[in-house]
DNA sequence: GAGCACTGC
């Protein structure tokens, strides 16, 4: 396909290019440990634990409208459950299994073991649905594995959801916007359809509450439950947990010590440790590289991985390998290990008891990341981690009476991060006063009312809350963020829309430029980077990287490598692009270039995100213009070396020791006076 | 001079 077979995989300076796309999905099954492989698959059905529940879960849900079920991952219930109601007739009269899963990679990989368990095709009797990518066929798929968001977009057309006989909703303690919505939404349509039933699956979350926020049963009278639990005991080994007598100064350096510890004392058994983050996790590596040798441990050698999101996919791969033999893997991880991956060999989990977390500030209007205590529920999932294979071992690094301190769950999602988008989409589904809705558990007022304050600055909603047509009702069908799409919706006005789908596939994208840690290819990268980069901002820098791409598609994989830019981002930004192109055909919004002129172009990023604009305050810092809140460029903008604009835009704002604005636009005071007239007058 | 995790007909 292209010439970079002379790149060798020992030159650390191209390791960023081996990633997610040389990984086959269909055969990649690493991540799934199974330890029955050997034998037939109808034979590794019985020996799930699950499988003794069967009897209860087709009588519980003939007998009740919801039914929670409690189980540990691993117990077979997202594979099982389905097939069970699918073979028990759930699926006469042309009716389907909707299962609904909180990510993409679940959904596959679980449709592509229950095709295999059925002896079927995927995409015929079971089949999946996410975004870019639909392996289903209307008329033959039983079972349709999915993303959330798939499952909120068909109820706008379907609100109903007459296609189906039973919805499983999966994961369902992770608690995303998205989980609380279906909840909420389902809950309405089950006392609509009496026929529809709903199974709730869930690993930690408080099931009682589940029950009763799905029971109809009214109080006082004698009607019966319609929702029901039912708790699946998986086989897990007994857990020794351990605490700390006084709390650690400096957690980083605590996990550190409690790791030599284990490594010099105890049987073999990988360690997993919890941090919050990659800096945090690099810089535990880089002292546990210095105090762990090879006569650490008489049998065993250390082998240290990191594992973290951001990471390259061949680097997370190999936390996933077996354990060489007189080895000892130690796996620095961040959440990523706490729910959404499973590690096999885990003996001795060290947590350092805190998570970093998305948060809204309400005072600039912005979700902000803090690092805060987990919840014991979080503490658990972690011990958890421990006891699968054998007795295993667990060390907390805060006091035991600590313990107790801690809330009893991590609050959902819903009620701490910015609710603009889930409130337009619960409009578009017919929810007209949303501060009335029945959440699973209600998020703040005061975040539901500056969500509608800002929907309505940006002419969504009307003064009455109502979704304004066009605007708002068009907004709600594209896959973007409020700002977001209402800049897109107007792009077509400024005569940019070309410019502007382009920016905002790049915004959807992360680490778009790559960089090298080594230090001549740092500086390469820094000098391709300045190639790109513009005056007016880095909206315009990623619209350049973007044109450039696209230019060279011939070879883009080898131009992305010789310019240092992610090519796996690039072609996911175009992906994205498509998709918006798709959807602006269909509401109209006609495909202009405004061919180089960039004042067009910032002139409508202004349009719709002049919520985000700051001026430089004579003592050389930004404040937001409503709030006067202090803001930074980050250090990655293109901006963070040149003579400080007088007025910005950002998109994004990260908060770690300072707050730092990120993707940020120069503009003209003028331009907000006249685009973003409504929300600034009461502010000025 | 810096980066939780997911996700979207």
């Amino acid at each position: 396909m292209n010439n970079i077979k002379f790149l060798k995989p020992v030159n650390e300076d191209c390791a960023w290019e081996v990633d997610r796309q040389d990984v086959d999905p269909v055969n990649n099954t690493t991540f799934i440990y199974n330890k029955n492989i050997s034998l037939p698959l109808d034979e590794q059905r019985k020996r799930l634990p699950v499988y003794k529940y069967k009897k209860h879960v087709l009588f519980l849900i003939e007998k009740f409208q919801t039914m929670i079920i409690a189980g540990d991952t691993g117990c077979g219930k997202s594979t099982q459950i389905p097939q069970y109601l699918f073979e028990a007739g759930w699926c006469q009269n042309n009716l389907k299994i909707g299962v609904v899963e909180p990510r993409r990679f679940c959904a596959t990989t679980l449709a592509r073991r229950v095709a295999d368990e059925q002896r079927c095709e995927i995409g015929t009797t079971v089949g999946y649905s996410i975004r870019f990518d639909n392996c289903h066929d209307p008329n033959a798929t039983k079972i349709k594995y999915m993303t959330e968001g798939i499952l909120v977009r068909e109820m706008m057309a379907d609100p109903l959801l007459c296609e189906y006989s039973v919805i499983i909703l999966d994961e369902v303690h992770e608690r995303n916007t998205l989980t609380d919505i279906l909840m909420g939404l389902l809950k309405k349509i089950l006392r609509k359809r009496k026929r529809l039933k709903l199974i709730v699956m869930s690993a930690t979350a408080d099931v009682v509450s589940l029950k009763n926020f799905f029971n109809n049963k009214r109080e006082n009278l004698k009607s019966e439950n319609t929702a029901t639990v039912l708790c699946i005991e998986g086989k897990v080994y007994p857990i020794m947990i351990h605490y700390v007598n006084d709390p650690v100064p400096d957690y980083v350096t605590g996990v550190v010590d409690c790791i030599c510890n284990i490594h010099k004392n105890e049987l073999d058994g990988d360690i997993l440790a919890f941090l919050t983050g990659s800096e945090e996790i690099d810089r535990a590596i880089l002292q546990l590289k210095e105090r762990l040798t090879e006569n650490s441990n008489k049998y065993l050698s250390p082998m240290i991985l990191p594992m973290y999101g951001a990471l390259p996919n061949s680097e997370q791969l190999k936390v996933f390998r077996p354990t060489p033999k007189n080895m000892r893997k130690i796996i620095i991880s961040t959440n990523i290990a706490e729910t959404s991956i499973t590690i096999f060999g885990i003996v001795y989990v060290v947590d350092c008891g805190f998570v970093k977390l998305r948060w809204f500030n309400s005072k600039i209007y912005a979700d902000t990341l803090v690092v805060v205590p987990v919840s014991q529920a979080s503490a658990e999932q972690r011990a958890g981690r421990a006891g699968r294979i054998k007795p295993g071992k667990v060390y907390r690094l805060y006091p035991e009476r600590e313990f107790e301190n801690l809330t009893l769950f991590t609050p959902p999602e819903m009620s701490r991060t910015d609710l603009s988008a889930a409130v337009l989409q619960l409009k578009a589904l017919g929810i007209d006063n949303v501060l009335r809705f029945t959440f699973p558990l209600p998020p703040p007022a005061e975040n539901l009312l500056l969500a509608l304050e800002l929907l309505n600055a940006i002419e969504a909603i009307d003064d009455k809350g109502y979704l304004t047509k066009p605007l708002g009702t068009t907004m709600v069908e594209f896959p973007l963020s409020p700002l977001h799409s209402k800049t897109l919706i107007s792009s077509s006005e400024f005569g940019c829309s070309d410019e502007i789908s382009t920016i905002l596939a790049m915004l959807q994208v992360d680490n778009v430029f790559v960089k090298p840690s080594s230090g001549a290819n740092s500086i390469k990268a820094r000098i391709e980077k300045r190639k790109f980069e513009v005056e007016e901002g880095d909206l315009i820098t990623l619209l350049n990287v973007f044109t450039a791409f696209e230019k060279n598609s011939n070879n883009a994989k080898s131009w992305c490598i010789q310019h240092f830019i992610n090519f796996k981002a690039l072609r996911r930004a175009h992906e994205i692009k498509s998709q918006m192109l798709k959807l602006m055909e269909r509401f109209n919004i006609p495909l202009i270039s405004c061919d180089g002129n960039a004042e067009n172009v910032c002139r409508c990023i202004t349009s719709g995100f002049f919520p985000n604009a700051v001026y430089l305050h004579y003592s050389g810092v930004y404040k937001t213009v409503r709030g006067g809140e202090d803001l930074y460029i980050h250090p990655s903008s293109v901006l963070y070396n040149v003579a400080q604009p007088q007025w910005l835009l950002y998109c994004e704002l990260i908060h770690t020791n300072k707050l730092y604005m990120r993707d940020i636009t120069v503009i003209k005071s003028s331009w907000l006076e006249e685009l973003g007239k409504k929300f600034y007058h009461k502010a000025t």
